[in-house]
DNA sequence: GTGAAAGCGCTAACAC
DNA sequence: GTGTTAGCGCTTTCAC
C-alpha cells in the first residue's frame, strides 16, 4: 500500500465506517448513524489494498487482472454490497445502456394493444442489461429535433417508437435524418440508423375479408380506421384486393372511414348498417370498433353472428373470452415486442437499419357464421 | 477573457467547429465532417465569453447572473443547440431525476389494468421533468436487497410498485427498511419513506354485492382471485359483509378461490355452477374472469343477464363494450396514477409517508338483471 | 499484472 | 455578479 493510499484509506474508514473487522474470514462492518453510505470502487479498493483500476478491471472482467485479484475483489465488492454509479460510468463511457420508449401522450384506448408489446420489450433489454425508459410524444405542437434532444439528454444508446403516429408527424422527418439507433413499429420508415417491424396489414385485411367471403358473405361492410394512418390505407388495400378478386361490386362492399375507438366504431356500424341494410357482415380495422359495435348493435337486437357476421383486427387478448369470441386478425404481439427489442440491439452493436414484415394470422372466433 | 480561457478556447474550437462566425445576428456553425459533436457548458461558455459556473447558473435560473448575461447564455445555448447531460449533473448531485416503476415479470393477462396506469403516472412525472425508468421484478427467486440495489444503480428518486405481489413477496420487507422513497399500490404497506394508494377493496366488494341483493338475487356465488393476495381477502370480507346484512346463508353464498384469468373464471363458474345450481348471480373479483365465464357460458346456452346476472370489479375500460356491457366495480384508474405519482413527488420534496384509500363506484352493466 | 493520473460534464463552495 | 476550483465515481491510457 502507497502512503498516499495509506492516507486516503484512514479519511475514507473515518467517513463510512467505524470499524472495519477482518475475523474468521467474515467481515463486518458499522455503518454511522443516520444514513447509510453508498459503496464506491473506492472502498472496495481499498479494502482489498488495491488500486481503483485494478478494481474496475476485475470487476468488469477486463483482461490483465491476476485471477486471485479478481476472486478478492469479488469476494470484498459483494461483502461490502457494492453497487456501481451508472451515472459516473455513463459519464465517462459517453453513452448509456438507457433506451427510450416513445408514447404518443393520448394514444391509450386507441392502441390497447402497445400495452401488450411493453413487457415484452422490457423484458427482451433487460436480458442485455439495457432497461427502457418512457417518454411522451406530443402529437400535436411537436417541434423538429425534440427526438435528438431526448437521445442527447441521457445518451440514450436508442428509442423504440411504441405509438403510430399520423403518416405526416414532424416525428418521422427527426427519425430520417436522425443517426442514433431507432426501431419504428407499423411504419416504413428505414435509413442506416431505422428498422422497422409491422406486420403485412394489406395481407391481414385480405385475410379477414377472405374468410367472410368464403364463409359465404358477398356484401360486406368496411369499417376503417382514419385515413392520415399508413395501416388504414394498407389495410383497405387488403379489403379491396379480397373483394375484387371475389368479383364484389364497391356498392356492395361500402368502406367507412372511423377513428378506432369503441364510440366510434359503433356509431360507424350503424350509419353503414342503415345506409346499406342488406349488409351480412363487417369487418372492422380494429377489435375496439368492432367490440363497440356489437355490444350496441345487440341492445338494439342485432345479433352476432345470428343477424350480422363481424370480424376484427388486432387479436386483442380479450378478444377471446368476447362475447361471442371475436373472429380477428392476430398480430403477434409478444413476438413483435421481442423482435423489435433485438432489432435495436442489433443497431447498436453496428448493424443497419432493416425491415421485419410478420404475417399476421386468423382467429376463428364465433362471431362469423357462414351463410 | 482570462488567458487561461482563451487558451481552452482554441482546442475547443479546434474540436468541435471548423468556424464560428456571428453575423447579423446569426450564428453559423459548420461542424466537423463525421459525427457532430455534443455541445456542453463550455462550448457556451466560450461563445459568451464567461465562465461555465456562470453559464450553468444562467441556465438553471439561480440568482447571481445578470439579466442580461441570462440572456445571452439562453441565446447562446439554443442557438448552439445545447443540451445538458444528465448524466454528469447526475453525479455531481448524487441524485437523479429518475422514478423506478417495478412491475412483475409475469402479470399481464392477470393485471391489464395496470397498463391503465402507466400512461398516467408518466404524464404527472413527466410534468415535474422526472421520467419512469421500467424495471421488472421476479415474482419468484427474487432475493432481499434487490430493490435497493435497482434504487442504487441510477440514484433513482424513488420508486412505484406497480404491480401487486403475494402478500408473502420479499419487496415488501425490502420496502419496509428501505430509506428511499416508494409509493405502493393496493397493500397496505407504510413507513417514514413508503406511502399507499389503494381503493376500498371490502367496499367494492360491498358495493357489488349489494347491487346484486338490491336487485332480488338471494343466491350469489362469488368468485375470487388466489387466497395469497391482499385484495382478494378484503374482497372477500366486503361480499361477506354485504350477505350477511341481507342475512344470506352461506350455502346460499358459495366462494371459489380462482386465479384472475379468463380461462380461470370460467372454470370456476361451471364448477360453482354445477355444484350450485340454483344461484342466480355471480360476482367476479375481476372482469377477466367475468368475460371469461360469461363468453364460455353463452356457447353452453346460459345466457347473461336473461338466465344469470355477473358482475365484475375493475371497471376496465372495455368493459362497457362488452356483450352485454359489463356491470363492474370501477376503480378510477387515471385518478390513481396520477395520485400515485404525486404521492411520490411528496415523499421525494420530504413528506412523510401516508395513505389514500379511494372509492371505488359502481358501473350498472346489463349483466345483471333485477329478479 | 498493477498503479497513477487524466478527464467525462456538471454543480457548488468559495474567492474576488 | 462572475470566476476559480474541487470534486462526483468511473474508465482508460500510459507507465512501470
Amino acid at each position: 500500500m502507497t502512503s498516499k493510499l495509506r492516507e486516503r484509506s484512514r479519511k475514507i474508514h473515518c467517513k463510512k465506517f467505524t470499524f472495519v473487522i477482518y475475523s474468521n474470514q467474515k467481515l463486518q462492518t458499522f455503518p454511522k448513524l443516520g444514513e447509510i453510505m453508498k459503496i464506491s470502487l473506492k472502498d472496495v479498493a481499498l479494502h482489498c489494498n488495491l488500486s481503483i483500476s485494478t478494481v474496475s478491471r476485475a470487476l468488469n472482467g477486463d483482461y490483465g487482472v491476476k485471477n486471485k485479484t479478481r476472486v478478492q475483489v469479488l469476494e470484498a465488492a459483494n461483502a461490502l454490497g457494492y453497487v456501481p454509479n451508472l451515472a459516473a460510468k455513463e459519464l465517462v463511457r459517453q453513452k448509456s445502456e438507457l433506451i427510450g420508449i416513445l408514447l404518443e401522450d393520448s394514444d391509450f384506448e386507441a392502441r390497447p394493444a402497445f400495452f401488450e408489446l411493453l413487457p415484452y420489450i422490457n423484458k427482451t433489454l433487460a436480458s442485455y442489461n439495457y432497461r427502457a425508459i418512457i417518454y411522451t410524444i406530443r402529437s400535436h405542437n411537436y417541434s423538429r429535433g425534440e427526438l435528438n434532444d431526448i437521445l442527447n439528454f441521457r445518451n440514450l444508446s436508442g428509442c423504440i417508437l411504441l405509438s403510430v403516429f399520423r403518416a405526416d408527424h414532424p416525428i418521422y422527418e427527426d427519425l430520417k435524418e436522425m443517426n442514433h439507433p431507432a426501431v419504428v413499429l407499423e411504419s416504413s420508415t428505414l435509413t442506416r440508423f431505422c428498422s422497422n417491424i409491422n406486420t403485412d396489414e394489406n395481407m391481414g385485411a385480405y385475410m379477414a375479408t377472405r374468410y367472410l367471403i368464403d364463409c359465404g358473405h358477398r356484401r360486406i361492410g368496411f369499417v376503417n380506421g382514419p385515413e392520415c394512418f399508413e395501416i388504414s390505407r394498407e389495410r383497405l388495400e387488403g379489403f379491396r384486393r379480397a373483394t375484387e378478386e371475389a368479383h364484389l361490386t364497391v356498392e356492395d362492399t361500402p368502406v367507412f372511414w372511423s377513428d378506432y375507438t369503441g364510440n366510434g366504431g359503433n356509431e360507424s356500424a350503424h350509419q353503414l348498417l342503415h345506409l346499406n341494410p342488406t349488409i351480412t357482415a363487417i369487418f372492422f380495422a380494429n377489435d375496439l370498433m368492432a367490440m363497440g359495435a356489437i355490444s350496441s348493435l345487440a341492445e338494439k337486437g342485432v345479433l352476432v353472428p345470428e343477424h350480422l357476421s363481424v370480424i376484427g383486427y388486432d387479436g386483442l387478448f380479450v378478444g377471446k373470452y368476447y362475447n361471442p369470441p371475436l373472429a380477428s386478425i392476430v398480430i403477434d404481439n409478444p413476438a413483435i415486442g421481442i423482435k423489435a427489442a433485438e432489432m435495436l440491439l442489433e443497431l447498436i452493436n453496428g448493424g443497419s437499419g432493416k425491415t421485419i414484415r410478420l404475417t399476421p394470422s386468423l382467429f376463428k372466433g364465433n362471431s362469423v357464421k357462414p351463410i
